[in-house]
DNA sequence: TCTGGGGTCCTAGGACCC
DNA sequence: TCTGGGGTCCTAGGACCC
């Protein structure tokens, strides 16, 4: 039997709270807790002030009374620290280990070499500590489930482990596993949880034990999926080129609600220049635009409203102007007066590389009047291969964010596509 | 009164085609 | 010409994560 893989989560401790320790070492052994965007919610406590038990993501205003009594450091995010933090820890971990994966601003997962031990993990915990500052955690397992649920036993039992903790070679992986409740697994939040709780099940170790055909039944293909990695069976790969990216979101809160179209446009226009900067820096093109509007869900008293639309753009763009025409006239699709809006944002999806793209007949699918005909006898002659036509067929379809033009190419040909980005350019 | 922002993946269902 | 089932693509919305 090959041996089995073996897999490391490493998380930071308190990330953004340890981020401002580093930079101002006063504040060790304080309670200290990192802001949210708007300074409205807490996302971030250091051991001290978990143990005044502050919750994590609480509203500042309802811990305020705390606060002022413990004289708890109160901190707005610094992204850019972060980022730059983040990448220190990381570039360590990349040296030190033959693979990794960054899954997150503070953690990553290490494939393992076969020899490497919880003393060689402690070591590189000590290392990332003397070298950035920063504390982490790290949890040793054979699937990713596995390894996140080492490492938040390691956490939540620092003194006894050191913060690294190896689950397959612990004393007792069955009584750590039993002990671990299921909404505290990776990938399970409240609504499955309470799914499982249904079935008789509330611990990881429950879970693990349980009857696959119920919970593919009840929990689907996710379900399975982790029932699978708890007993050891990897589902999910290490991915150590992190897949493109799918879309861009740019979104804020208002401090306090706003009702005129005048005013959203404003805010909007701020989001659609960031999210514009954002994929221009990346060198991408959006093909799709979504914009949305929310009011306030916390406000029982008062009308909901919360819409969203989208749209094929009529040409992939990133320009801030061109965005800017299509975002409004979105927003002008779904505003209703009447209501008081807590929020908007944009989201440019279908991201296509700069690169890649040619400008040609294909931008305008709504240009009636082109001759279909011609465009696929052109695509055919110029691939010169009359026995294997590429496009077989092109027709005027709609769906519901109006008409569009559908260009189908033959299935069993190598160019085989139904994405006309991919299709050659022609010009008529 | 105040209560974040930015992501991914999955499913259901409509439209359309063969 | 009519028909149903299956396939593909797309979108909306839910669930979850950090």
């Amino acid at each position: 039997m090959a041996p089995m893989p073996r897999l490391a989560l490493v998380d930071c401790n308190n990330f953004f709270c340890s981020c401002e320790r580093v930079f101002n070492p006063a504040l060790n052994g304080k309670p200290v807790v990192v802001l949210s965007n708007n300074d409205g919610c807490i996302i971030s406590r250091s051991e001290e002030a978990k143990a005044l038990g502050i919750p994590m993501g609480a509203p500042l205003h309802e811990q305020q009374e705390v606060i002022r009594k413990y004289d708890v450091r109160v901190f707005s995010s610094n992204y850019t620290l972060y980022g730059d933090m983040s990448a220190r820890v990381m570039s360590i971990l990349r040296d030190e280990m033959p693979a990794i994966e960054v899954y997150s601003i503070d953690e990553a997962f290490l494939r393992l070499p076969s020899d490497f031990t919880e003393e060689h993990a402690r070591a590189l915990r000590a290392k990332v500590l003397q070298w950035t500052g920063i504390p982490v955690c790290i949890g040793i397992a054979t699937t990713k489930l596995l390894a996140k649920l080492a490492n938040r036993h390691a956490k939540k039992n620092k003194a006894l482990t050191g913060g690294v903790f190896d689950l397959p070679n612990s004393r007792d992986p069955d009584g750590i596993m039993a002990a671990t409740p299921s909404d505290g697994l990776w990938g399970v939040g409240k609504n499955l949880a309470h799914r499982l709780k249904g079935m008789g099940v509330t611990t990881a170790l429950e879970f693990k034990q349980a009857d696959p055909a119920p919970i593919r039944k009840s929990l689907g293909v996710v379900g399975e999926r982790l029932l699978r990695e708890l007993n050891g069976i990897p589902c999910l790969e290490l991915e150590e080129m992190p897949p493109d990216r799918k879309g861009v979101m740019a979104s804020r809160s208002f401090g306090s609600a706003v009702e005129s179209v005048e005013e959203l446009e404003e805010a909007l226009a701020n989001h659609v220049a960031r999210a514009g900067e954002k994929i221009r820096r990346f060198g991408l093109l959006a093909t799709r635009m979504e914009v949305f509007l929310r009011t306030n869900r916390f406000r029982k008293d008062e009308r909901q409203y919360s819409p969203g639309i989208g749209i094929t753009l009529e040409r992939p763009t990133h320009s801030t102007a061109e965005l800017m025409t299509s975002a409004r006239a979105l927003l002008h699709r779904i505003y209703r007066p009447g209501y008081r809006y807590k929020k908007t944002g944009v989201y440019l999806a279908n991201l296509v590389s700069e690169d890649e793209y040619q400008p040609g007949l294909f931008d305008r699918p709504r240009n009636a009047g082109i001759d279909v005909d011609r465009i696929v006898d052109e695509i055919n002659r110029r691939l010169g291969d009359p026995k294997n036509p590429v496009i077989t067929r092109a027709s005027q379809g709609t769906d519901r964010s109006g008409k569009g033009w559908k260009m189908r190419s033959q299935r069993h040909s190598p160019h085989y596509t139904t994405d006309w980005r991919e299709l050659p350019v022609v010009r008529i």
